[in-house]
DNA sequence: CCAAAAGTGTTGGGAATACACCCATGC
DNA sequence: GCATGGGTGTATTCCCAACACTTTTGG
């Protein structure tokens, strides 16, 4: 059970790594991970974990990524290994041990078993959970400018975007508002930027059909318009985008 | 270790369950399972349980789901369970052995442990990923018309599809192109069909970005625009659309 | 007044749905 | 010829990216 935990730090998308002091892969640096108990769930466990290296206020989100079976995963014997993501609020500074940093996802130092790529499975999942879901509310503070949030979206997916059509993007699917103060104008001049805030702060998808959308409920026949108690007669999937 | 095992039956989508003989839930049914061997990976133990059940040959595309640990999801002992989602090809007739059978999703006999919700997760996941992957091709037989193709995607996805932009929209993403035979016109006259292929059998992303798509990669100066070997040059994620 | 940063208006393109129309076959 | 089913053309709608422009602050 492994937790690849995320955020992002300086502009930077980061992974909380802890570096080993025992063989097999000494010095080389590891996921957290921990033993599963009899009685407690594989989250649960994650979490307990997690405990140890951050507080587990901090984590946002937490979701299964998957499971590894290799039996030459570890050269010792064989193990089954559950990832998890575990996300982290851009501002959020918990207290971390002396043997475990944060390393950006760009120049990872050298990694034991096969985490490096259970990295990268968990950065293509955040990276496509952004553009369809509202799991940027895991990334960000509980207020933020605009140009804070578009920060956090380019080092996550790695190249440029607008703060224009993220703005606009995000607030017509319904997944920021904007509060009503705002913050502190800017260095040296400029405009003051209007802080913003998720309005779930869980997972929602926002975004569910790519294509073959379910076809309009028809509107009923127009004599009898009313289908009185609107909406509940669907029986196929339906995403929150009403 | 746990397989779903889906495919399209008489217009529904059916999952293969197993009638259990033994305690507990006898009489019940379930998802085909079996025990992990110490040499070998969840995905290859997978294929050789389903041996048993169905021709290996006959799966077109497997995929790990989740890892469901509840320790009550088994009222004996706590087991955990690693999922996988299998499909079989709509016009693929398996011999199944006495005690397995094909059921509609939507009308599930009385199942065993968790494994009516891990179903759910099975459909919720194959449902996604019609609508933006080439997994398709896994349900559909080797040649079919888009009329086939279209009722295959109807039972999929709960909902009526329109043939007319399953045929366009598949297209021009290339994950459909037309071979050169028609089938036999029809019952009692029509227009005989043209019968097409899936391009990949294997799965392929093809609607990758919903939103927040990577910027062009600036067209070079104007002065010498010829990029030489298109593309190449891109350090950030693009799916084969082009 | 000028620079700087935030936010809005507008335009253009691409993709998906819906619907009308044409094509090819059996009877 | 006519019914039946297959395929294409076209209009509409919606969403997103890009860019111009306005707004609001500090010097």
């Amino acid at each position: 059970m492994l937790a690849v935990v995320l955020g992002v730090r300086e502009d930077q998308l980061n992974v909380l790594l802890w570096q080993r002091s025992a063989e097999p892969f000494v010095g080389r640096w590891s996921l957290p991970c921990g033993p599963l108990r009899d009685t407690e769930r594989l989250g649960t466990s994650v979490g307990r974990h997690l405990a140890s290296k951050v507080d587990v206020t901090e984590i946002a989100h937490l979701e299964q990524l998957e499971t590894r079976s290799d039996p030459a995963r570890d050269p010792r014997e064989r193990v089954l290994a559950t990832a998890y993501l575990a996300l982290v609020a851009a501002e959020a500074q918990p207290r971390i041990p002396d043997d475990t940093a944060w390393h950006p996802l760009d120049r990872l130092p050298p990694t034991a078993f096969d985490h490096a790529s259970i990295i990268d499975s968990a950065r293509e999942r955040l990276r496509a959970k952004l553009s369809y879901t509202n799991i940027g509310f895991a990334l960000a503070p509980a207020t933020f400018t605009i140009a804070h949030l578009r920060d956090i979206y380019a080092a996550t997916l790695g190249y440029p975007v607008s703060a224009t059509n993220l703005q606009r993007i995000l607030s017509r699917r319904g997944v920021i508002a904007p509060t009503e103060h705002a913050s502190s104008p800017a260095p040296n001049g400029g405009r003051p930027a209007r802080l913003y805030r998720f309005v779930s702060r869980s997972l929602v998808i926002t975004n569910p059909f790519a294509a073959f959308r379910p076809p309009d409920p028809a509107p009923a026949s127009a004599s009898a318009p009313a289908p009185a108690s609107a909406s509940a007669q669907a029986d196929y999937p339906v995403g929150p985008i009403g």
